[in-house]
DNA sequence: AAGGTCCCTATAGTGACTACAGGGTTAGAT
DNA sequence: ATCTAACCCTGTAGTCACTATAGGGACCTT
């Protein structure tokens, strides 16, 4: 029953990821073309569920497929130092907290909007006077 | 010298716009399909840099351009009461704060990994270690 | 007349999927 | 044995907001 070969839905339902996904990571080269059944099916071994799942949550913490693929290639050489490895996941924190820092600006700049806004038409409207450089009615 | 009409050049460079993000708005349908001369090229008034400038703007403040559109319609009509206007400020602000949300908790989870690494090799890598699912020899 | 700068259309690429269309395969129930 | 639902296949196109070519035409200055 617990059979050696995994069909994509299994695979899919596995790790959470749509079966198209899985196609496109295969068509993307992270994952290797699988064996295939008669009948033409894909037939996933263990080593592809851990690599798949290795994907998804390297994915689920932000990285790019091309630092996965990065990642990937460095965890294959076990021995050699992971100084590497430790760039990329800093690379990657430092691109998060930059996009915290342009959020919470963002995040000012709607409160400050919206707290102009009195509830008028639009004609007085502070939302709209904010992001129009001039009377509208300049034609 | 001031001439009313203008250039998708001057444009572009009166709202830091690139000319192919000009004509992309215009394929889009927020900006209308302006005059133009007799050698073909597209003339501007004075109305479309402020739309254009409108639109710059709410992009910078992070709206899509189907906001935009909503907004720029609502914006048209300056008799209408301004809820509607409110409600898409508000939707995005909130957005805005779900997006800082999810990336602080990825911050903290990369903070963590980032934490645990003792610098040797990729075999002990705390962090190649945390996204495996399973010992990488299982094959 | 030549050269440089501007402008035109049309198409394809980006990232990371997602959604069809239009079929073939298989497993379980009848 | 047959049916049918659920699964799987390939290939293509769509998403968002642009960006980047390719291959030309227009205009201005010298
Ligand atoms: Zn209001
Ligand atoms: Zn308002
Ligand atoms: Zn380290
Ligand atoms: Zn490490």
């Amino acid at each position: 029953m617990t059979n050696k070969h995994l069909t994509i839905g299994t695979l899919s339902r596995m790790t959470a990821t749509k079966v198209e996904t899985i196609r496109f990571y295969e068509k993307s080269g992270l994952l290797a073309k699988p064996a295939r059944t008669e009948g033409n099916y894909r037939s996933y071994a263990p080593a592809d569920l851990n690599r798949l799942s290795f994907i998804r949550r390297a994915r689920d913490l932000g990285f790019s497929l091309d630092q996965i693929r990065v990642l990937l290639d460095l965890a294959d050489d076990r021995s050699r130092s992971c100084e590497a490895v430790d760039e990329i996941a800093k690379e990657h924190l430092a691109e998060v907290e930059r996009k915290i820092a342009d959020l919470k600006a963002l995040q000012r700049e709607l409160d400050r909007l919206l707290s102009q806004c009195r509830c008028g038409t639009v004609a007085e409207c502070r939302i709209i006077e904010t992001l129009s450089p001039l009377p509208l009615e300049v034609n």
